[in-house]
DNA sequence: TAGTGGTCTAGACCACAGA
DNA sequence: CTGTGGTCTAGACCACTAG
C-alpha cells in the first residue's frame, strides 16, 4: 500500500523525467494539484517538499514552483565507525594503540588545560587499514585524560559519550608521509585516502582527527 | 522570529546535548510534548522528524522514541559542476576536449547502439584540475552523438538535459596511471582524488564518468 | 498589493509492534 | 489487545515577493 504523498511525488517525478514538465516549467499551485489528485493541500505539500529537498524543483513565494536545473549532485554520505565497517565486510578487526600523550596549550587547538594526543592503528585481517591521529580537548572532555585507549579506540569511546555535535568533515587524497607510510606499511608517497573531522559542541572544539587509509583499501560509495 | 517547530527541535537538541536525555532515554510521547510546549501534535512531530532524520533519535511504533547511539557520521555532500566550483573560488576556468569517439557494444556498459566515449580536461588558472573520462549510452541518449563537446563539457551538457536520476557516486584515492599522469601534468603514481559516478534513469544506464584530480588541488568538505 | 508558498491547528483514522 | 508513531484532512493565518 503506497502512501498517498509518495504516489503524488512519484507522479510528479515521472512528469519531470518524461519531459511533461521540462526544466524551467512552472508547476501548478498547491491548491490546483490538491484538486487534481483529490487530496488535501498538506498532502501535496509533503510530496513537493520531497522534490524540493532533492533539489529537483525550486520554490519561491509569489513566484510559484519551477523545475530546477541541476546545479550540483548532492547525496548523503555515511561514514561508519571503522570497526563496524570492517566487520560488516566479514573481515577481522584489529586494533593497536601506538601513542598517547598529553601536551599543554597547543595554539592551534585546545584550551589552557591542553590536549590529549592519541595515535592508533585499525587493522582489517591483520593488514593496516586506518591510522587514526586524534586530538582531544582536555578543557571540554577532561574525563578523556583517564580513559584507557589500549583496548577501545578513541573513536568508539567518543561516539558513546557525545550525543549531538556539529561536525566538519573533509575528504582528500594525499601521498603518505614517512610517518604515515611506516605505520600503514606503505612506501613513502604512496596514495592514501585522508578523512579529517573536527567536532564541536555548542561552538566549543571537542576533538579533531585525521584518519589515513591506504588508497587501495578504502572508498566511499553513496546512492541517492 | 524563530519558527515554533525549530524552537522545539532546538530545545530537545539541548536536552540531549546537556545529558537531560542521555543515550537510550525514552522521550515523552508526541501528545505529552505537545501539551508541554503548548502546540499542536503536528508541530512537535515536525521537530521530532528533524531529529530522526539526523539520526539523533530512533522512533518505533508502540515502543516510543529513544535517544539513539551514534553509529555513523552522516552528512550531506554536494559536488558542484566543476566549472562552477572553480569559478566560485575566483579562479579562471579552462576547458579542453581531448578525445571523442564512438565504440560499439561494450559489454560492461551500454546497449546495442554502443556508447560515446569523451575525454576532456578542466583547468583552473591554466593548471589541469580534473580529467573527465565519460561514457554515454547511445541507446538512452542518442542525441549525444550529435552534441558538440568542443566548447561545452559533457558534464554541463548532461545536467542541462537530464532532470532526475538515480546516481551512484564513489570517492577514492589512487595513484595516477601513465595515461592520467600525462594529462594532469603529474608524475606517474602521484596521488589523485578520483570521483566516479554512474547515472541511471528508470533503471536504465545513462552515463558513467571518472573524474580524476591532482590530490593537492581537490578536497570535499561537509558540515553536518 | 495580491497571490504564492510556509506554518500551524485540532481533529481523525490507520498500521504496526510491544506487552 | 492497546498505545505509539504515521498519515491525512479542512481549515486558518502569516510572510514574503513578484508584478
Amino acid at each position: 500500500m503506497m502512501k498517498r504523498f509518495a504516489a503524488i511525488r512519484d507522479e510528479m517525478l515521472r512528469r519531470i523525467n518524461d519531459g511533461d514538465w521540462p526544466v524551467g516549467h512552472e508547476l501548478p499551485t498547491e491548491p490546483q494539484l490538491a484538486a487534481e489528485f483529490g487530496v488535501a493541500r498538506g498532502t501535496v505539500r509533503r510530496a513537493m517538499d520531497a522534490l524540493s529537498e532533492q533539489g529537483l524543483v525550486e520554490r519561491r513565494k509569489r513566484a510559484g514552483t519551477r523545475v530546477a536545473a541541476r546545479q550540483a549532485h548532492a547525496s548523503r554520505m555515511s561514514i561508519p565507525i571503522v570497526r563496524h565497517g570492517i566487520e560488516a565486510r566479514g573481515d577481522t578487526y584489529g586494533y593497536r594503540l601506538l601513542d598517547r600523550r598529553i601536551s599543554k596549550a597547543d595554539t592551534a587547538f585546545g584550551g589552557p588545560a591542553g590536549m590529549l594526543h592519541v595515535e592508533c592503528l585499525h587493522l582489517a585481517n591483520n593488514v593496516p587499514f586506518q591510522l587514526e591521529e586524534r586530538q582531544i580537548s582536555l578543557d571540554s572532555l577532561p574525563e578523556s585524560a583517564e580513559a584507557d585507549f589500549s583496548q577501545q579506540s578513541p573513536n568508539e569511546w567518543l561516539v558513546s559519550l557525545i550525543p549531538a555535535t556539529d561536525v566538519e568533515t573533509t575528504l582528500r587524497a594525499d601521498g603518505a608521509s614517512d610517518h604515515v607510510a611506516e605505520r600503514l606499511a606503505l612506501s613513502p608517497g604512496a596514495p592514501i585516502f585522508v578523512l579529517e573531522r573536527r567536532t564541536f559542541l555548542n561552538g566549543e572544539a571537542l576533538t579533531q582527527v585525521r584518519m589515513s587509509h591506504p588508497a587501495s583499501l578504502f572508498s566511499i560509495t553513496t546512492r541517492n
